[in-house]
DNA sequence: CGTTTGCTTGAATTCTGTCAAAGCAGGTGG
DNA sequence: CCACCTGCTTTGACAGAATTCAAGCAAACG
């Protein structure tokens, strides 16, 4: 499927849109090839676009003060990814997003995400739904990781994301987990 | 301040709003006491609506397989507290919401608010805009959680909130940062 | 007052991280 | 087409951070 019907895809899982009004707001997308490893942020620059995953596989991460990596999201097909912190605070993100796997993405300038908002109120919905359910799913994560120990928060990975473990590199999954490779070795080998 | 004057305030730090809007608006809302320790909202039961702090305090937790408490959320005045999961999937609520301070809340059914944001396309974009401030500080939390030792997590409360730790029991403050009273008091004791 | 709630301290334990090393792909270039 | 990297995963031994369990104390509350 080509990029922009995924995008339509994904639009319409929340609210119904007409031909016209795609076109126009298709318009206001880029697309983008990123390969593998390569950067579609850095850590310091500020984030000013919002990317779909249309293909492939992105990644967020931190860098802590020893220099260690730290996964904060993993975006799969039909998945949003930028730094919202440092769009919303104008700052220098610390946050880098780069590919896992190559990847084709839609991007769009967040000041374009506020004029689009204004021109169909029903993008402005569908952003406000969009936000919601990824806010939800982050406070049940942030639950996980502080109250279940390393092996059930593998289970519940398991479980929930299958198609995670399948595709993404363990390295990526332990730290997106919380835990290091080795731990994760482990508790893979226990289960 | 009275808690039509707070929440009018709230909203316009996002967008503009008019007299005769704002009394419609507020229509919608209807006002609630909660003594400490009383429940909002129970583990169990569906969660249908979004409470503002107008005073007091309130707090989120859920319970793990043992029965331990974790602090999901602490929301002073002015701040937004639901159980988003448990509405948005239409589930039974796995945390529940209570008072830490006696507390005056606005109450807003979540039907309630689809249908005010279609009437009031602002009040959409209010709730984008506050969704995902919401969900951007949540992801730094999550990265702090998972990539800062209990000390460095201490510290970066005392200097964004402190107001927290002037008000909030510590076994609570504890909870929210993902460690134990015991752990917190021993910080404590070396900071 | 007596009871509850919150906070602190100590000792033992457990989980997870750290460090070091080795094996095993898969991809690349000669 | 093969040899060699490089990136990923696994294993073992050890160290360290944080929890658990138990107890005591102060302050708040009814």
């Amino acid at each position: 499927m080509d990029c922009l019907s995924r995008l339509r895809k994904n639009i319409e899982t929340k609210v119904a849109i007409s031909d016209e009004d795609f076109s126009k707001i298709a318009s206001y997308f880029r697309r983008q090839h990123l390969k593998k490893k390569k950067d579609l942020l850095r850590i310091g620059d500020t984030c000013d676009e919002l990317a779909f995953v249309c293909k492939g596989a992105l990644r967020s991460y931190s860098m802590d003060a020893r220099g260690v990596e730290h996964v904060v999201q993993i975006a799969l097909e039909d998945y949003w990814m930028a730094d919202l912190y440092s769009y919303l605070n104008n700052t220098p993100s610390n946050i880098a997003i780069d590919a896992i796997e190559d990847a084709e993405i839609l991007l769009i300038k967040y000041n374009d995400v506020d004029t689009m908002c204004l021109e169909f109120p029903s993008m402005e919905r569908f952003f406000r739904k969009l936000v919601e359910k990824a806010y939800s799913a982050t406070l049940q994560r942030i639950n996980s990781v502080k109250s279940l120990p390393a092996e059930d928060r593998y289970k519940n990975l398991l479980k929930n994301q299958p198609e995670l473990l399948q595709r993404i590199p363990l390295i990526y999954i332990a730290s997106y987990l919380g835990m290091t490779p080795e731990s994760l070795s482990r508790i893979r080998k226990n289960v």
